[in-house]
DNA sequence: TATTGTTATACTCTATAACTATA
DNA sequence: TATAGTTATAGAGTATAACAATA
């Protein structure tokens, strides 16, 4: 059965995949992770504890509670993340005075650097990757994805 | 410790991760996903099971190393997705006269209707989340997403 | 030798539910 | 009762490596 079907349905569909935000937002998505993942190197952090890192150097003293909130993801799957940064050395979990539930997480300094320098590492593989476009179309995708987030993230 | 920590480390840090094309697109992904699961119910297809329909529609007859090639995933991963379309009744593994190795997908007229009337209900959600843009943003946003792809799929 | 489909296996990311210790 | 951190567990989604059948 070739193209000309019975029924025209299939004209409906055909290459519509290729007009939905949704799939040309994951397709790219997975090549900018794949250069992110070269970025970093194979020992290096993963997209969601480099996250975690940055802000937690941001806001030095958020709680993990605080954190999960702003990577919208729940509490529980924070724990490894912040396991695997304290292990290396780049932050640690501090005790609060006045509330014994939480603890503060404060990065260290060899923390900070190592955020600055993945930072570096992850901007020039970026550059590199899209060098297709120009410093005014990045900043049209970039407004616009902030646009989503907005209509997403409230 | 407030902000004005010892050295200004936290300064080229601080907020650079919302500057990331990465970190944005990652975000709105997440948001576009689970609009997609939203449009197609709790025992609708998910994102790539929807994905090799629309393709194995499209291209009636291709083989599912050609359409594993075409979603950018592995030959080994397909064979659950595709499992699932003929379950459902979408698509049949058929038999090819002259090599006895492949199998060509060939939808059936109920997996070219479910395959409209998914993409009718992922459209319409689409349409309704992204109606913060306009239409020219969206085709603006869609311009910029193929770049990427074309840089990395190339 | 190379390719197609397949299985087995493992790893990442994430969610849910329940627990504890606090508040 | 409610919240912070934690554990256990399960489910997507994906990759790698091997295999049998076929080219």
């Amino acid at each position: 059965m070739a193209r000309h079907a019975e029924n025209q349905n299939w004209k409906l569909v055909a290459s519509d995949l290729e007009d939905l935000i949704g799939y040309n937002l994951k397709r790219a998505y997975v090549i900018v992770r794949a250069d992110f993942r070269e970025a970093l190197g194979d020992d290096g952090m993963s997209a969601r504890v480099f996250s975690a890192l940055s802000l937690a150097v941001e806001f030095p003293n958020i709680t993990q509670s605080e954190l999960a909130r702003m990577m919208g993801i729940e509490r529980s799957g924070l724990v490894s993340i912040v396991d695997e940064l304290e292990q290396r050395g780049f932050l640690n979990r501090v005790a609060v005075p006045g509330d014994r539930r939480v603890q503060a997480l404060v990065p260290t300094q060899e923390g900070r650097f190592a955020c600055v320098e993945a930072l570096k590492a992850v901007r020039a593989h970026e550059d590199a990757l899209l060098d297709v476009m120009t410093a005014k179309e990045k900043e049209t995708l970039l407004k616009l994805l902030k646009k989503i987030r907005m209509r997403g993230e409230g």
